[in-house]
DNA sequence: TTCTTCCCTTTGTCCTGGACATTTTCGTCA
DNA sequence: TGACGAAAATGTCCAGGACAAAGGGAAGAA
């Protein structure tokens, strides 16, 4: 048993494009084309395993399917990038290229490094600027990175796992303070991305608020039980831009009838930057937004 | 807009059910029994959704469906886990009462006091006992008291939220050492439990191996590309007890067949506790055995 | 020329109902 | 009692149809 393949289950999994989109996609396409095992079940070989997840990480950069999967394959991997490139508002050029310095410590694999480096950028520029100056662009160079496909999965899980480590020990050894209000951070089902939750956390523990993690993937029945559970004054949700946008407003407003009122619902990260508003949920578009929420909530407190 | 109820893609979100077992049931057994909206597609209304998180907590248990669907939704909640309780194999009655009271403190929703209370043993027991005797019987708890229905999502998120942030601090205030062999950690797809995975590494960065976090959820093929590029030596899985058992061979031999033969494969966890032998796969029972492992691999490089 | 609007195409998701492998249960016989 | 085989229970896969939402492009207005 060399290579037995992988069924259409095996395939979901690893690329994340579901059953549904597999079949349609080999009824209309021709592509993927698999084998079929004794009982007429699809069998992918490993290869075509591969050039579908080319093909998703070239759609997630923008392009139609229709195109990709009429392509060569060949020439899928000199494909661009299509979205236009964000600019790097990073101040000057030089802190561009130390945060590109990070990165290639990631793709040397040398994790120690990495690790080393960010210590002293955090010990250099204190936390809230190491947050809004490092950490978020940072992870917004690894995701344009990951849609030109100059970085590989595990680097940029390398990546995320070695700076939640830093912010995670940071967050645990600031000082309480005034532990209000009381903020539940976390993220909905198929939403496994809590980086941008950290940067939050960060922020809002070093403005002395409660912050309650309760890691990622968390179903809205629960995450309304919580909030009551807690005594939360504040929800807050993440989602990155790899989290299928349109779902988005949907669930805000499932969360939102599942809260009381006078809970907040606060919703951040890449993904709600280009969405329309949501009666009675506080979209934050930057982290720094997310620090007039707080204060803004203050306010209103009186 | 009260409450729209959800569609069928939520409901397999938030129960992890998939569609193809909603609809199965809904055509066998008449539950769930959703409304359809216009373009007759599946509204699930809230307290449905609430009944199929049960059901599929107790079929965690060890419960059949057929029976669980054919029962009145009042019954269900005073079901019993059928599954034989798991014998508390610590040292002393003592030391399973004071497990007892740091759960008590979860379920007292107090994280502060949770995390003061775990330093303390942590600084207590040396980070040896600790992982063994507190964090992996406290987890097999948290576990059991999930399956009984005593315990609820948030509160388990919160426990290996504060758990892992533990635990990963002391990870990375542990000195460098010999820093071989070079361990891979990683999980597969849909394998989210990542709390396993700290207790090996903090075992093995501890014995001075080299330990490479890659966080949950990686591809097989990934995990491939990612062995190479590290030029890892062994790579350890992590399944939980609630990864589907049978599936896990399968999964083993496919990624045994991409890993070149010198790389060690290794997976540990509950979930490969009562499991076959799986060919050129070593299989860790327990964390000891992890430990031990270690040791005979060290023998065999001479 | 540039912008808006409308329409066609593309694409993902949902539907029905059938089939079958695998596991579990249960009755029967040694 | 224990082994074994039949029957029931259960999850997963398949085909192919339907439709809505988003994308893209053409036509018309500014």
């Amino acid at each position: 048993m060399i290579n037995p393949g992988f069924n259409i289950a095996a395939v979901e999994r690893d690329t994340g494009l579901s059953k549904d989109v597999l079949r349609v996609w080999e009824r209309r396409y021709g592509f993927p084309a698999p084998a079929r095992d004794d009982h007429g079940e699809r069998i992918y070989p490993a290869d075509q395993v591969e050039r579908l997840r080319l093909v998703k990480r070239l759609m997630d950069a923008g392009h139609r399917p229709g195109k990709l999967l009429a392509t060569p394959s060949e020439e899928l991997n000199a494909l661009a990038p299509r979205r236009p490139q964000p600019a790097l508002a990073v101040a000057g050029a030089s802190a561009g290229e130390e945060l590109g310095d990070l990165i290639s410590l990631i793709k040397r694999h040398d994790g120690a490094a990495y690790q080393e480096a960010m210590q002293q950028r955090l010990a250099r520029q204190g936390l809230v600027r190491f947050v809004q100056d490092t950490v978020a662009p940072l992870t917004r160079l690894v995701g344009a990175a990951w849609e030109e496909g100059r970085i590989e999965v595990f680097e940029e899980h390398l990546f995320t796992e070695l700076t939640m480590r830093l912010l995670r020990q940071v967050i645990g050894s600031l000082p309480g303070g005034r532990r209000s209000p009381r903020i539940i951070l976390t993220s909905v089902p198929d939403e496994l991305h809590g980086l941008g939750l950290l940067m939050a956390e960060a922020l809002f523990a070093l403005e002395g608020a409660e912050c309650i993690p309760l890691g990622t993937q968390m179903p809205l029945l629960e995450i309304a039980s919580a909030a009551g559970a807690h005594r939360a004054d504040i929800v807050t949700l993440s989602f990155s831009v790899a989290f299928p946008q349109r779902q988005i407003p949907g669930l805000l407003q499932q969360l939102r009838a599942l809260l009381p009122t006078a809970v907040g619902l606060w919703a951040g990260g890449g993904g709600v930057r280009r969405l329309p508003e949501v009666a009675g949920v506080e979209l934050l578009a930057s982290l720094e937004q997310s620090i007039d929420a707080l204060a803004a909530w203050r306010g209103k407190q009186t």
